[in-house]
DNA sequence: CTGAAAGCGCTTACAG
DNA sequence: CTGAAAGCGCTTACAG
């Protein structure tokens, strides 16, 4: 049978371009490469016959070939959340930036879904994985992920003691500030509204003890009322602090987003945060700016966060050998109009 | 020079267990894809033998050979609106749910990156991608796609007259709910909040006038303030609407973001949505549930929103020639407190 | 049921 | 400077 033409579907490859260039297809592959090695004129010829057959290049079989990835996982918990929503946008851009295209994972807390899409970014060849952990996952994490070889950056959520790259943020530094600053207004009861677990949940109470103990304020368990860390578990934690006698009249949340609900929770009983209740949050989220009203907060700069984790795990990518990285954002107090 | 043992590093390979196991290379694959052809006894023997040596299948490496792929893409124009995030949870939900593993961008509307990232998602290969097109996309996109044979599903924002899938939802249909509601409550003057550009501003817009037209009330352009379509937008409109003459009591919103804006706005003169002003908002977000107060909205359940995407996009995968699916999310109008 | 062989689209020594 | 050849880790007809 007469060899006929391929079908016109079939993409066109390096051989292609050879043949139609006149040069072997080492030399396009070079020439792709952007080598030197290569005459400008040959190079200029190869370039012209690539884009005139319409020549896309393989990144698979390159990777495959030179065993390289150009791709990074990215698995977040809670994307419900606008803090990893901004944490995963900073990721994202500085990724970008540096040549690599994400892969991304939602895990919604649930344990299982995250060891899935961990293994899917193994069997992908992630370069590495930047992970924000589910709550509940267990340390051996750590090693599993180094056992397969593959860079690591935990994120936000430490994972406990263990030698991994981490970058997050100073948590009982950050809710010191803002209970301090409570404090100082006058306020002899403060809350700590939402969270319930975790380590972040832990590190950001022990702040607002130490504050109060710095202060001579004895600590009440009875204002630290836990919830999901969510707006629906701000507004009702915000309810039930209310309920304690005497009254309390400042608190500091867990995070922004519990902040938001309990800022509804005081509008519903026709109370302002600022005048009637002085209220801050903890993340300073994009949002917090223009909340009703505008919430006082601790920033830890959610983009920034995101870019730092980000180019912590290219460097480590580069230098596998490199000593453990650990950033901790430092937070600042801003004051709006919530307290 | 005698041959000596490759390093331990030398990731295994099907030929590793196929050695380990006594079988051919072919058999391993064969098991691997859970072949009905391999005998069982065979089949079990290699499986133990790939587990005990710690061998991890190498995707690229067979999406290579066969020409296919078990990633999507998915390209969103602005993830710090709740919105998106969470058509992109429903999307990768259901992505994930079918066994494909989403590389995701963010293209913040800017049209290079926009190009860049659909490029980048060209050389992985992707096996469709999933587009909330920038503001300002050329509608030329849907066919360049095509030429590259990637499936494409168009999302949310719809690039206008052509033959490419698209889900979204009813947009005039929404605001023309909304509105009516407002009408209907005895409002005579009613804005349209925030806004400003793009085929669904025009669409919601005009959902807007053809209430006021079947209620016989006047357009008056004085009323539709338009401004970005975030929270900052919609924080300044409510302040331009505010200062309209004779006073205005009502407006809908171009989406729910705006409209938290709006209620900061209202907040800061201690006024109330509900009682002293009319809002709604549009999308219904997860957060709407929890503002201060409450956010009566237009809802369109964005998380199933996404599900429905990457259903579609994964059927037009399937079924590369089936008729243009076009699929649009009735609205719905949920009274909460703000109106 | 199982094996030998070709091939996916690249890259990379190695010659010339 | 450029070409011929081997190989990355798989899959898939094709024989047997």
């Amino acid at each position: 049978m007469a060899k006929t033409t391929t079908a016109l579907t079939r993409p066109v490859t390096i051989m292609d371009v050879a043949n139609a260039a006149g040069v072997s297809k080492s030399t396009v592959s070079l020439v792709l490469q952007g080598s030197p090695l290569i005459r400008e004129e040959t190079a200029g010829r190869v370039r012209e016959v690539a884009k005139t057959l319409g020549y896309v290049y393989n990144r698979r079989a390159a990777d495959l070939r030179r065993n390289s990835s150009n791709t990074v996982g990215v698995v977040i918990n809670d994307l419900m959340n606008p803090f990893f929503a901004e944490v995963l946008v900073g990721i994202e851009r500085k990724l970008m930036q540096a040549g690599y295209i994400t892969l991304m994972a939602h895990t919604n807390e649930n344990l299982e879904v995250q060891q899935k899409v961990m293994q899917s970014m193994r069997e992908q060849h992630a370069a590495g994985i930047v992970l924000c952990p589910a709550i509940g996952t267990p340390r051996t994490l750590v090693k599993q992920v180094r056992d397969w070889g593959i860079p690591l950056l935990v994120m936000v959520r430490s994972l406990g003691p263990g030698s991994y790259d981490f970058v997050g943020s100073d948590n009982p530094r950050g809710t010191y500030l803002a209970t301090q600053h409570l404090l100082g207004a006058g306020h002899k009861r403060v809350g700590f509204l939402g969270g319930q677990a975790g380590l972040v949940y832990e590190q950001r109470l022990s702040g607002y003890r130490k504050a109060l103990e710095e202060a001579g304020v004895a600590f009440d368990d009875k204002l630290v009322v836990n919830a999901k860390p969510n707006r629906q578990g701000g507004y009702q934690a915000l309810g039930e602090l209310l309920a304690r006698k005497p009254a309390v009249k400042a608190a500091v949340c867990y995070n922004d987003i519990t902040a938001f609900g309990a800022l509804a929770a005081l509008g519903e009983r026709k109370l302002r945060a600022g005048s009637d209740f002085a209220l801050i949050g903890f993340d300073n989220v994009l949002d917090a700016q223009h909340s009703n009203p505008p919430l006082s907060t601790i920033d830890i700069q959610p983009g920034a966060l995101g870019e730092q984790a980000a180019q912590a795990l290219l460097t480590r990518i580069e230098h596998p050998e490199r000593a453990r990285q650990v950033q901790l954002a430092e937070p600042t107090l801003l004051l709006r109009q919530s307290a």
